[in-house]
RNA sequence: GCUCCGUUGGUGUAGUCCGGCCAAUCAUUUCGGCCUUUCGAGCCGAUGACCUGGGUUCAAAUCCCAGACGGAGCACCA
C-alpha cells in the first residue's frame, strides 16, 4: 500500500481518509505502506517545506506509520531513467506543440508531426529538455498512447514537461524538467512493489493512463480502488488546502488548528483521538460516490474513546451572580467521574454567592438543584437553601444543574467552532495541563490548551463536542 | 461535445457479481421510555430508504433497456 501525499500544505480532514483506510488495511492484512511525496510540481502546487513534517506528524496522530517515507524529488533521475528507456521502445516523443494546438488535435483524433519523430531526435531532444535547454512550456515528453482513443483523456498524455520554478528544496533545486503525476507515480508503484492502491476518483483514468507505460515495460498494474470525495457537514470552510491556505493567510482563520478549520490540526488541538477520525472514516467504505461525513460520527467514535476516563467538572459560561441563604453545607464535593467514585471528588467551596448559566437560573420561587450541593429556592433574589432530600430530583420536581462559586471560580475562555466563550470553571482545574481533557458537565467535552497557574489568570480550552 | 463512474432512510453503509431466506443490515442522527445528583453511556422502543419508467421471471434492490439526477476526466496540477 502507499499514501502518496502532495506536500502542497498541512491536511485536510479529506486528506484523513488516505491514511485512515490505507493504514487499516496495512494492518489488518500485516501489509507494507510507503509515504511517498509527489511534490513534482514547484510551481502550480508547490511544496510547502513544512508540510513535510506536519503530515508525517499528521500519520502518526492518526494512529499509523508509514515503513518507508521518500520524496519524489529525490527520484528524478531514476524518472528520466525511464523515460529513455521509453523513448528507446519508441513509447515517447518529444513534442513543441502549443497546449491549445494540441488539444485540438487531439480531440480531432489527429497525430501531431512530432510524433513521427525518429528515436534519436526524440533522446537528443529529451536530453536537452533535462539539461533544460527549454524554457517553460517550449518542449515536452509525450506517451505514444492511441491518438484515436475513444476517450479524449488517454491520448497520447504528457509525461514531463519543463518548468522554470526551481523546486523549495534545495536537493531539488537545480531540476527543469519534471515528470507529471501519472508518469512519475505509475513508475513508482512498480518499483516499490506497490500491489494496492487506492485514490480518488480524479485519478479515474489514471490507471488507463499508466498501462500504456505498464504494458511498453511489460510490468503488471497493482489492484486499483477509487473512492469519491468527502465532504463534512458542520463546516463553512470549504474542504480544500488552497482555500484554507488563503484564509489563514488574510486572517480570517487564525491557524490551521483554529476551531473553525477542517483540518486534522484542528481537531487534534480540540482533543479529539486521531482513532476516533479514522473509526468514522472507515464507515465511509470506499465507494465510488461522493460522500458526506457527519462531524457526529466523529463525535460519536470519540466519545466511545475518552468517555470512561475523563474527569467531570464545571464551567459556567456568562454566568449570573445570585447569592446563596439559609445554611447551605459550605463545600460540594462532586466525583470526578460517576461510575467511578473510586478516583475521589472534586472540592468546590460554596461561599455567599455562586455563579449560574443564563438559561439555568430558575424562576421565581421554583426550586433548583445544584449539584453536590442541594435544594434551593430562588426567593427574594436569593437561592434560599430548602435542606430537601434528593428525593425531589428523583421525583421529577427538582432540574440538576451545574454551578461555580462566585469567588473562588477561575476564569476560563472556551474556543468553539462558532466563537469563543468566556466564563468560569471550579478551582480544581488548575491541577490540569495542557492536553488533559474533561468533560464540563452539560457542556461537553473540552481540551485544556493552556492552564494559569493562579486563579487570576485565563485558562484557554478547545471544545470538542458534547 | 467525447469518455468513464455512480444513485439503498437525515447521514454513511451492507446486500447487487451468483434473482428467492430482503416488507432490506449495521452505525450515526432525531424522538420517546427506563436508569442516572450533569451530559454522555447503558437498556427498551419509535420514525425513516431500494432514482424513475418499461421489460424478463413463478419471483427483481439484485438481470436487461430507456430516461432522470449526480460525480469525475478530456491540464505542460496533484
Amino acid at each position: 500500500m502507499r499514501l502518496a501525499p502532495n506536500p502542497n500544505g498541512p491536511w485536510h480532514l479529506g486528506s484523513a481518509r488516505m491514511p485512515a483506510v490505507i493504514g487499516t488495511y496495512k494492518d489488518r492484512y500485516d501489509g507494507w505502506m510507503l509515504c511517498r511525496f509527489d511534490d513534482t510540481d514547484p510551481e502550480t502546487k508547490r511544496p510547502d517545506m513544512d508540510a513535510y513534517g506536519e503530515i508525517i506528524e499528521a500519520i502518526e496522530y492518526l494512529g499509523f506509520e508509514p515503513d518507508e517515507v521518500v520524496k519524489a524529488s529525490d527520484r528524478v533521475d531514476t524518472y528520466y531513467d525511464h523515460a529513455r528507456e521509453l523513448i528507446d521502445l519508441g513509447g515517447a516523443y518529444t513534442c513543441s506543440c502549443g497546449g491549445e494546438e494540441f488539444s485540438e488535435l487531439k480531440n480531432a483524433g489527429e497525430a501531431c508531426p512530432h510524433r513521427e519523430k525518429g528515436v534519436e531526435t526524440v533522446r537528443e531532444e529529451f536530453e536537452a529538455m533535462v539539461d533544460g535547454e527549454y524554457g517553460s512550456g517550449e518542449m515536452v515528453l509525450r506517451v505514444r498512447t492511441d491518438i484515436e482513443h475513444k476517450n479524449p483523456a488517454l491520448r497520447d498524455w504528457v509525461a514531463f514537461r519543463m518548468v522554470d520554478t526551481p523546486h523549495p528544496r534545495e536537493e531539488a533545486a537545480q531540476y527543469r524538467c519534471w515528470p507529471m503525476l501519472d508518469f512519475q507515480s505509475g513508475v513508482d508503484d512498480h518499483l516499490f512493489g506497490i500491489t494496492h492502491v487506492i485514490r480518488g476518483i480524479d485519478l479515474q483514468d489514471s490507471a488507463k493512463r499508466q498501462a500504456f507505460v505498464y504494458d511498453y515495460f511489460g510490468w503488471e498494474y497493482p489492484e486499483v480502488v477509487h473512492w469519491g470525495h468527502v465532504q463534512i457537514d458542520a463546516y463553512d470552510v470549504k474542504m480544500s488546502t488552497s482555500r484554507i491556505k488563503e484564509l489563514v493567510e488574510n486572517g480570517e482563520l487564525e491557524g490551521w488548528d483554529d476551531p473553525r478549520a477542517p483540518t486534522v490540526a484542528s481537531l487534534r488541538r480540540r482533543g479529539i483521538r486521531g482513532e476516533a477520525i479514522v473509526d468514522a472514516m472507515i464507515e465511509l467504505g470506499t465507494s465510488t460516490s461522493n460522500v458526506d461525513l457527519a462531524m457526529s460520527s466523529i463525535y460519536a467514535a470519540n466519545r466511545d474513546l475518552i468517555d470512561e476516563e475523563t474527569d467531570r467538572r464545571f464551567l459556567v459560561r456568562e454566568g449570573n451572580q445570585i447569592p446563596l441563604g439559609g445554611s447551605p453545607p459550605d463545600e460540594a464535593n462532586p466525583p470526578l467521574h460517576p461510575n467511578h467514585e473510586e478516583r475521589g471528588v472534586r472540592e468546590i467551596p460554596a461561599v455567599d454567592s455562586v455563579l449560574l448559566e443564563p438559561d439555568d437560573v430558575p424562576g421565581r420561587e421554583e426550586r433548583i438543584w445544584l449539584k453536590g450541593l442541594g435544594c434551593f429556592q430562588f426567593t427574594r433574589d436569593v437561592l434560599q437553601y430548602t435542606g430537601e432530600d434528593i428525593d425531589v430530583v428523583r421525583e421529577g420536581e427538582v432540574d440538576v444543574v451545574h454551578w461555580v462559586p462566585a469567588s473562588e471560580s477561575v476564569p476560563l475562555r472556551l474556543r468553539t467552532m462558532t466563537g469563543d466563550v468566556r466564563g468560569r470553571a471550579e478551582p480544581g482545574i488548575t491541577e490540569y495541563e495542557a492536553d488533559d481533557v474533561v468533560q464540563f458537565e452539560r457542556i461537553g467535552f473540552a481540551r485544556f490548551d493552556s492552564v494559569a497557574d493562579d486563579g487570576e489568570k485565563e485558562s484557554v480550552a478547545y471544545f470538542a463536542h458534547p
